[in-house]
DNA sequence: ACGGTAGGTATTGTTCAACAATCCTTCAAT
DNA sequence: ATTGAAGGATTGTTGAACAATACCTACCGT
């Protein structure tokens, strides 16, 4: 073994490290849950009951509710005392509300174009890019993911673990509101060519015309989504 | 009794209903343990021992343990696998990752002012307003508050509830670094007169001056903490 | 004196079981 | 139809038990 394997091998250690101390019970029945309720099996309004599903997960209540309150921050369960947690559903006072935090954030995000490092502008051309081929390859939800990236990466701009935290908060939120309106297939395509349209304002210095294609896009959405919610 | 005193009466009971809701005993010993942070009470770096502190609270280590995962939530305290939970203690790069997201979300709510209803306009001044009258009676930790008060109005601007919750984070947050570097008296009060400006160019709807005022503030602030917690 | 090792103590991690408190449903009475 | 009470189901909270880990200390060999 030479010392440069070695130090491949403790490298490997350390990545791995961050999956060692994840490994909470609380957090990997959290991670199973949040999968089930974001892929829309757990749908929006029903009840997590702790002993049913302490029973079907092998765990005891006392970590399942560990797992509903990491759930509960992360804005996917709601809870009421002494009544239980429930996935949430979003109605359309949670869309505006949504919308106008992204407005804020995002747009906000964009006006730092100027000071953010390269590798994290490059990002938002890959998000873009990567949209583009799996359009290509008509991968929908690829398409999908590609967009919900493109958005984190504008957020990264911004420079603050932070706020890339609380947008992944938004986004997963928002992806319940699909469930709930019954997941308009084609809603992200729509997107894909103003999302190019906004990085190549970016890459040319446009900062205005980045931050009104922006603005277009987050108040046609929300009125897409609020439409699509008020029928329910 | 009229119609109307029974429809305020129930308004006012509806009112209340939230504080009924709250009463988790673990909430409660969260509210009293981040009163002790938030007030240098418990000091940043400082460890709370599970059966002591649930001695001293009368809870069982199950309920304190919920508590310390909403205020870990809060970023408040910080968890350490096996050795247990600290009250955080911010250093600088914390520090400049705070306002990377205060400089976006700050400007970007700015940018909300005409949008936004003429009540959360109405209390940018009065925090202000507030702050002046504070410094007027030498009320010193007054001020503080304002200053702090001023900053969720900017941010109310947007009007999200969501955006406003993770500004009461960030907020907090920084009053813990306050405390490590040991409070520096009269922090607040040089931003006093800098706010007031800002105020004044949002009313007059200038709303690139009142961004410039405000990213200097951001600068300045963030130079202060950073430079002050370089020195620990 | 120094570094390392082994062992003991204290603390945290996790689960379980029990009981109290609360909610929801059902059903009967007016 | 509304109210009230009983009952069952679910959640809230606690205490205890044991495992796993970290921390401290005394000991040992060099």
């Amino acid at each position: 073994m030479t010392s440069v394997d070695a130090e491949d091998w403790l490298r490997a250690l350390a990545e791995e490290r961050g999956d060692i101390d994840r490994s909470s019970t609380a957090e990997r029945v959290a991670d199973k849950l949040r999968a089930g309720v974001l892929d829309g099996d757990i749908k929006p309004g029903q009840q997590l009951n702790e002993k049913a599903l302490g029973d079907v997960l092998r765990v005891s209540r006392n970590t399942l509710r560990e797992a509903f309150r990491l759930l509960t921050h992360e804005r996917l369960l709601v809870h009421e005392y002494s009544k239980g947690v429930f996935v949430r559903k979003p109605d359309w006072r949670d869309i505006v509300d949504l919308y106008a935090a992204r407005r804020v954030i995002e747009i906000g995000a964009l006006h730092r174009w100027p000071n953010a490092a390269d590798e994290v502008k490059r990002a938002v051309q890959e998000a873009v890019d990567l949209g583009l081929a799996s359009a290509g390859e008509k991968d929908w939800t690829g398409v999908g993911t590609a967009n919900i990236r493109f958005h984190q990466a504008v957020t990264a701009l911004a420079g603050s673990a932070r706020l890339d935290e609380e947008m992944k908060r938004l986004l997963a939120e928002l992806r319940l509101a699909f469930h709930v309106m019954g997941d308009p297939r084609g809603f992200h395509e729509d997107y894909l060519a103003l999302n190019q349209q906004i990085s190549a304002h970016l890459r040319r210095d446009e900062l205005r015309a980045a931050e009104e294609a922006m603005s277009d896009y987050f108040d046609r959405a929300e009125k897409h989504l609020v439409t699509g919610l008020r029928g329910e």
